[in-house]
DNA sequence: TCGTTATCTTAACGCTGTTAAGTATTGGAG
DNA sequence: CTCCAATACTTAACAGCGTTAAGATAACGA
């Protein structure tokens, strides 16, 4: 009865072939650039076969940032282990910058582009999708931030510390992935972007000893 | 010889129309719900006339942008006004929010979508571009912020502070505009996000008194 | 009056994501 | 062994897009 087994096995490798087509055009060229036509020529199928793997072009992409989310998944379980919560706050947000920095096209999909939601998405969700883990796992550390009274005791609530500390990451990067080419801004080096804005942020929220 | 003055006055006019046609679509439905048959069908014009006035789609967005930014520049030059730099700082901070929140597609647009520069259009965009008076009004500001010792003494670099400073923002704001729909964050409200962004960078900026 | 120029239209090109319909192939049930 | 149904795919097409080439029309300047 080993059968099931086979075609389910053949399903994986067929849909990596696609991911891995649709990789290589993604991340070196961005959405636009990755065509189900071009895919189907990557892997020598027919434009409508990609269909049978998924839904539309969309979660082709969505998927392909998920597994690759991944890896900063992994970054954060190294970076749990440090008990400072504000040093642990200071190495999330570094390698927050890092990935979006390494990964600009994964990026601009996952948080610069907004997509409709529809109700049954929402449940696929909410098992272990790597965004939400991230900010969960940043919310964690505000949380314990907090109740070390290491904040500001203004800032009492940990969603809007949270919220804030995402979001002065995120301008640093998104303005990255937007505007880095833009000839009217001398910009700064991007490490010391993020540096600053990190340095800025944790001295606008930390208590003073 | 009042023709030829007609004749650029109907130009202007066209111009114009298509513009407002082009802006009852964008501002409602965004960037991809305007195509150039809609915005023809909108005038009584056949799609291939848009292209006489401007040079392709994304021309006519940014026309659109560019005048809808005025607004904001206009708010600027009360803000001006304001004495105390750290104090201007923050009002600057709240227009360019307050802007992003009631025009989140042109936001997007101008801040959120990459776009490829050629020599020509660099020299264009050098005359009275919006988007970079906005960046040297910070810019300025924030130089002096600095010449009046109202900084910390590490934050030295005026483009570097600037470019924080409005990375901060468009955090929030660029947040606000591609994923204030996700259902998996508890966001808290958009003026409160705000207003606690400001005051954590203009704490983790100001030296202590 | 003639020719030029500005302005616009019709038709088409090449591209896109997606789907309807048809075709093998394969595995399990009677 | 045969037949049925499901699986996995293909070909062809649809409807839409931005854009352009070519032709028409009208108005102006010489």
């Amino acid at each position: 009865m080993g059968i099931k087994e086979r075609r389910e096995r053949e399903r994986v490798e067929i849909r990596e072939k696609i991911l891995d087509a649709a990789r290589e055009l993604f991340a070196t060229q961005g959405y636009e650039a990755v065509t189900m036509r071009k895919i189907a020529e990557g892997i020598e199928y027919s434009p409508t076969a990609i269909y049978f793997h998924f839904k539309d072009k969309e979660t082709v992409l969505r998927a392909l940032c998920e597994a690759d989310f991944l890896a900063l998944a992994g970054e954060f379980r190294e970076i749990a282990k440090i008990a400072d919560p504000v040093e642990r706050l200071r190495a999330t947000g570094l390698a927050y910058a890092d990935f979006g920095l390494s990964h600009p096209n994964h990026y601009r999909l996952m948080f610069m582009t907004p997509h409709p939601y529809s109700k049954e998405e929402e449940m696929e969700l909410h098992k272990g999708n790597p965004e939400e883990d991230a900010y969960a796992f940043l919310k964690g550390i505000v949380t314990e931030a907090i109740a070390d009274g290491r904040l500001r005791p203004e800032l009492d609530d940990p969603e809007l510390v949270a919220q804030t500390m995402w979001a002065g990451m995120h301008g640093v990067i998104s303005l990255q992935c937007a505007k880095a080419e833009d000839p009217w801004v001398e910009w700064r080096d991007f490490a010391a972007r993020t540096r600053v804005m990190l340095d800025v942020l944790i001295r606008g929220m930390v208590r003073e000893s």
